[in-house]
DNA sequence: AGGTAAACGAGACGGTACGTCGCGTCTTTCA
DNA sequence: TGAAAGACGCGACGTACCGTCTCGTTTACCT
C-alpha cells in the first residue's frame, strides 16, 4: 500500500530492472584487462570475474569477446573528442595522436584481425578509421571545388594512401608513426615526386 | 689439428633427424585447413589429425598455431615467384596479384593480428610485405639517382603510402583492390595533386 | 535477528547445483570400465566419453582417476549391505564373500596401490576393510567381556592377522580365498597351535 | 691364442656386448628415483636421462617401468642378507626389519599393485614375501615333527595370518609395524586366545 | 689388421592421456 | 523476474610418457 504505483508511464518493468552499474562495471573491467594483457587474451570469464558479474549478464548485451572488446575500446571518452577538420594536416594530426597510443594500437589490431563481415565490425571500422577518411574526403572535395586540387584526381586512392600509411606503421611498427609522416605524405602528394 | 673441418657449417645433429615427410604433411594439412576454414579456426589438434601426426611432432617445430599458420602461408611455391622489379607499376602489379587472393588475404590478416614481436613475425612480415617495400625502395632510389625523382623526397613515407593503401584495402575491404589502385597511386604521387 | 537460521546445516549453495544425473552417469561409466579393463587402465577421458560428460565435470568432483575409481568402487549398492555381526565367523564370511569377487579384488588393489595419504584414501580404507576390522574388534571385546577370550590378548594383533590373511590371499593369489580360511584362522587362534 | 675358448658354451655373442656399466647406471638411477619420488612416478624417460642412457638401452633389458622398478628394488644388497631361520620369532624379526623401511614399503606397494600374472611378478613376490613364508613353513613343519605343534594345524592359514598381518600394516599404516607385532602374533597363535 | 655386427647416446616419431582454460548455455537461489 | 553464481557439454590447449624407430658412433668378435 505504500507504493502508489500510479499511471506514471508505459514502462512495464516487472521484476528486477537491468542494472546500469553492471554494464559500467563490465566495460570498466574489460578496459582494464585490455590495458593489462591485450585484446587477444581478453576472455569473458575474466571480465565477468573482474566485474563481479555473471557471465550471462555479459552475453545478454554482447555476443562474444570480440564485440565486448570493440565496445570497450570505443566506449569511453571519444564522444568528447572531435576530429579537427580545418585542414588535412590538422585532421591527420588528430588521428595520429589518437591512434598512436596503446588503446589506438589495440583498436587497429581489432580492426585488422576481425574478418570484415558483420554489422559490428563495420560500425567499429567506421568509428576508428573510416570516419576520419570521410572527413578527409570532404576536405579534399572542398579543396577540389576551390580549384586547389586537380580535378582528375582519384580521391579514394589518395585517401587510402594517407590512411594506409598510418595503419601500416601502426601494425608493422617498422617505422615511427608521428606527425612527420602526415607532413611528408601531404607534401609528396600535393607536389608530386617526379622531376618535371 | 685432428679435426680441421673449418667453418663449414654448425651442422652438429645428433639423434634421429626430423622427418621431412612429417614436416611436409603438417604444412600440407595446415594449408588445406586454412583454405577451408580460415586461420582463426585452425587448430593444432585438427592439423595433427589431418596430417596423421602426433601433436608433439608439431609442437617440436612450431610453438603454437599462429606460428604454424605463418609457416604454412609462406612455405610453399612462392619462393619460386620473384617479384617483377622493372618498374614500380610492374612491381605493384606483382604484389597486388599475389595478395589479392584468399591466401593473400589470410597473410594480411596474420600480419595484422599477430603482435609484432618475435623472430617469426618479423620474418613473416618481411616475406609478405617488407620485401616488396624494399624492392620498391630500390626502384625509387634508382630513379632518384637518374634524376627522375626529386632529391628531397621522403621515400619511406612514399613507400608506406603505396603499400599502406594496399594493406588497407586488403584488410578493410571498403574499396576494391586491383591494379587500378597501383596506377592511380603512382599517378597521384608522381605528378602531385595540387594545382600549380 | 534477521537471519535466525541457527545451526541447521552449512548448506549454503549458490548457483546452479551439481547435476545428480551427470554424477550418476560418471559413476556408472567408471564402474563399467572397471569391470571391463580394470582400474589400472581406467582413464578420465574414457569415463567422460562413455558417460557423455565433459572432462571438467569429472574434475570438478574428483581430483584424478584414482579418486574416481575409489568412488566408483564404493559408491553403489554396498551401503545397503550390512555385515553380519553375530559372530566372528559370520562376519568373516560376509567380508570374504564381498571381497572375493572381481570388484572386491579391485578394491584391494586400489587399497594397496594408493599411497596412504589423503582423506579419500582413508575413507576408502575404512569402508573396504577397517570398518569390518572394527566390527570384529567389537565382537572380540564382547567375548572378552564375557570371559570367553583371555584378558591379556592383544586384539589389534589378532584382528590384523585375520584381516591380513584375507588381504594377502586377495592380492597374491597364492592360495584360494574362501570361507575355509576364516574357519581355519579362527580355529588356530582360539585354540592355539602349540601342544601343551 | 691366449684364450682357450674350448667348447665352453654355445654363447655365440657377435657384435658389441651389452655394457655392464650402463646396466649398473640404469639400476642406480632407478633406485635414486624410487627413493625420491616413489614407484608410481618412476618413468623410463626419467631413468634414461638420469642414467645418461638411451631409452632403447633400457627397453633392451626390461619391458616396462614396472619390471625395471622391481629389478631396481630387489637388485642390491639382498644377496648378502639372509633371513634368520633359527626360530619363527627371529625370522619375523628379520623380515619386519627388512620391510619396515622406505624400500620395503615400496616393495610391498609394487607387490600389491601389480596384477598377479606374469613371470616377473611371481619372481618378485617370491623374493619379497613368499620366500620368507616358505622359510616359516619349514620352521613350523620342523616344530610339528618335533611334536611342538598340533598335528591338525592348517599351516597355510597360520602363515598367511602372520605374513598377512605384516602386509596389512605395511600397506594401510593403521597401526605401527614393529617386532612387537611378531611377538604378539606368535603368542596368540601358539597359546590360543580362548579361555578353556 | 679389417670387416662386420650388435649395442650404444641421442632424440624424433605416432599415440594416448593428462589436467586446464575458455566457450556459450543452462539452472538454481536471491533480491 | 532479472541478476549473481556457477555447473554443464564441449573442444582445444600445451605437456608428459609411452614404446618404437632411425641416426651416427663405438666396441668387440671373427675372419
Amino acid at each position: 500500500m505504500s507504493k502508489a504505483k500510479s499511471a506514471s508511464g508505459p514502462k512495464k518493468t516487472v521484476g528486477r530492472p537491468k542494472s546500469a552499474s553492471s554494464h559500467a562495471a563490465i566495460i570498466a573491467a574489460a578496459r582494464a584487462i585490455l590495458d593489462e594483457i591485450g585484446p587477444n587474451r581478453l576472455t569473458i570469464d575474466g571480465v565477468a570475474k573482474r566485474a563481479g558479474v555473471g557471465k550471462p549478464t555479459i552475453y545478454r548485451t554482447w555476443a562474444n569477446a570480440q564485440e565486448l572488446a570493440m565496445a570497450a575500446l570505443v566506449a569511453p571518452e571519444d564522444t568528447a573528442v572531435a576530429l579537427n577538420q580545418d585542414s588535412m594536416e590538422a585532421l591527420l594530426e588528430s588521428i595520429i595522436t589518437r591512434l598512436n597510443t596503446k588503446r589506438g594500437h589495440q583498436m587497429a589490431l581489432m580492426l585488422a584481425s576481425a574478418e570484415p563481415d558483420g554489422e559490428l565490425f563495420k560500425a567499429f571500422a567506421n568509428r576508428v578509421i573510416l570516419k576520419g577518411r570521410q572527413d578527409g574526403l570532404e576536405i579534399l572535395q572542398r579543396q577540389m571545388a576551390l580549384g586547389q586540387i586537380r580535378a582528375d584526381t582519384n580521391l579514394a586512392a589518395v585517401l587510402d594512401m594517407i590512411f594506409g600509411a598510418i595503419m601500416l606503421r601502426l601494425l608493422l611498427r617498422h617505422e615511427a608513426l608521428d606527425i612527420g609522416l602526415a607532413r611528408e605524405s601531404l607534401a609528396a602528394l600535393l607536389d608530386g615526386i617526379a622531376v618535371h
